[in-house]
DNA sequence: GTCGCGGTCAATAATTTATTCTTGCTTCGA
DNA sequence: TCGAAGCAAGAATAAATTATTGACCGCGAC
């Protein structure tokens, strides 16, 4: 039970100079952090030790006892004050850059996470584990989340093979065949070059998995399973940062969702090899 | 702010006892109100001064100072749970995958935050905003990383240079000169390909910006500036995520920092360029 | 090597807390 | 009215906890 309550209730059948004591805890609760068991004693003119007795009095073990007790319920009570202050206005003003950019990030997150079925996510998580070989294209910041998604693919024990040129993948393409995957990287999804590059895969029957903006795409369109992205701010130079964050979350949930057993294993292993690689020794 | 979040973020930098006793904290926060400091001391078979000065390492007062401080924040994060847990407890089950995966990048971004001083950041981006030529250089999945900022450099009309080669970087700076800048991603800082990089490139009279994990390594050691990333996880496939994403918000905040007039500018009519380079009517 | 530095610990000083003991006051009943 | 019992409060003191000091060790730089 919360001390403030306690000492509230027993106030009443309490000697005066334990009233004192408990009426300048409850006036300075927040303020108790700072005081020793003398120092308050001196601040009420009693001696120190009928501030213990006070505590034992309460059940507690002594004087810190109860002031962690009292830390404790001061904490759970401005918690719910600070959470609202934050939601309010006028704390944008104060708050800090790194604070704000965060916040729109997690909102595009959010966003994203909710557009895209957690089922869908599975799927193409297992489409993805059981695939002979995965392609993976991008252009421009598209290009670095295919990228880096293709070495953890990579690190998994998929063969993978990432390409930022349509020329190049052209080729690689064409060996290609079913059970193969390929996932294009386009936040608008209107790259003529990709969409051709998805047609040219199909028809090896190859799946295709396209990663766009949730906006209707001939890309999206087109495509055997979609991931989808949102991520807004009408500031310029902000709404990258959310589109790539966004997207990058989304892709790490299908990171995580593959890694079970064996390719956990797998990863390890790996890693265990860079590790050797890293190591400043060499 | 809360001491388990501030010890997490120290807790690289620490040393082997030290991290005896964050981690015994992280683990016991909500057991620690009864441990004194010598009880403590003796379930880590440590001296009780070691823990003192760990208080006291972290900011706080003493001993007694930094257990009140865990008290509240236990106080204010079981109040948060039980919140959450009463509000839905079986969607927890469904979503808890994306949900905790958020929360753990949410955590290590924290971390980050709070590891890097805010003028630090501001000085590091006028250092970038003034610079000459800008050269990028990162290893495995922190050339990712380099790439997107290099990216994004020029987009603001700052002359960069990525590479992913240590050797091809070699060659580019030999071209370097008082007032240009080297930022070297390097998670562990211990590629002594980039620490001899870095050194020919202070020979030169250039600034060297470090990104590296919040550990003492070389690199960080001789860099002008540092940047620096704090994320863990104890399983091996979901740190990297974390160290991304910390990674990544940091440099996004760098990335805001130099978005102000003249060159915010430059990066609108960059993007228009780009905008018609996509254009689906080419 | 050895110089300096950072980290740890044992010893100890300082502070804080808990207990004891005394005093003074009140109450109650002879 | 006078103890005797009961209780609250404070002073003194004991106990505990915490903070500081100084010595030692290991390690990297020079």
């Amino acid at each position: 039970m919360s001390p403030l309550v306690k000492i509230r209730a027993e106030r009443d059948q309490m000697s005066a100079i334990e009233r004192r004591i408990a009426d300048f805890m409850l006036d300075n609760a927040h303020l108790l952090r700072d005081y020793s068991s003398q120092q308050l004693a001196d601040a009420l003119q009693i001696s120190q030790s009928s501030v213990v007795k006070f505590s034992q009095k309460l059940g507690f073990k002594g004087y810190p006892d109860l002031k962690y007790s009292v830390g404790e319920a001061v904490a759970r009570a401005s918690d719910g004050q600070v959470k609202t202050t934050a939601r309010s206005p006028r704390a944008a003003t104060r708050e800090s850059l790194a604070e704000t950019l965060w916040q729109s990030k997690s909102r595009a997150e959010e966003e994203t996470r909710l557009i895209n079925d957690p089922e869908t996510l599975g799927e193409i998580a297992a489409l993805l584990s059981r695939a002979g070989k995965v392609y993976c294209i991008g252009l421009g910041d598209d290009g670095s989340a295919a990228q880096t998604f293709a070495q953890r693919l990579a690190l998994l024990g998929t063969f993978t093979v990432h390409h930022d040129d349509p020329v190049r993948m052209t080729a690689s393409i064409s060996s290609a065949e079913r059970g193969d995957v390929l996932m294009v990287f386009s936040e608008q999804g209107q790259q003529a070059a990709l969409n051709q590059l998805s047609r040219q895969f199909r028809e090896r029957h190859g799946k295709v998995i396209s990663v766009t903006r949730h906006t209707s795409n001939p890309l999206r369109a087109h495509a055997d399973a979609t991931l989808l992205v949102s991520a807004h701010d009408e500031r310029s130079h902000i709404q990258p940062l959310l589109y790539q964050s966004a997207l990058q979350h989304l892709l790490d949930q299908v990171f995580v969702l593959m890694c079970d057993g064996d390719r956990l294993e797998q990863l390890n292993t790996n890693l265990e090899h860079i590790q050797h690689l890293l190591d400043p020794k060499l």
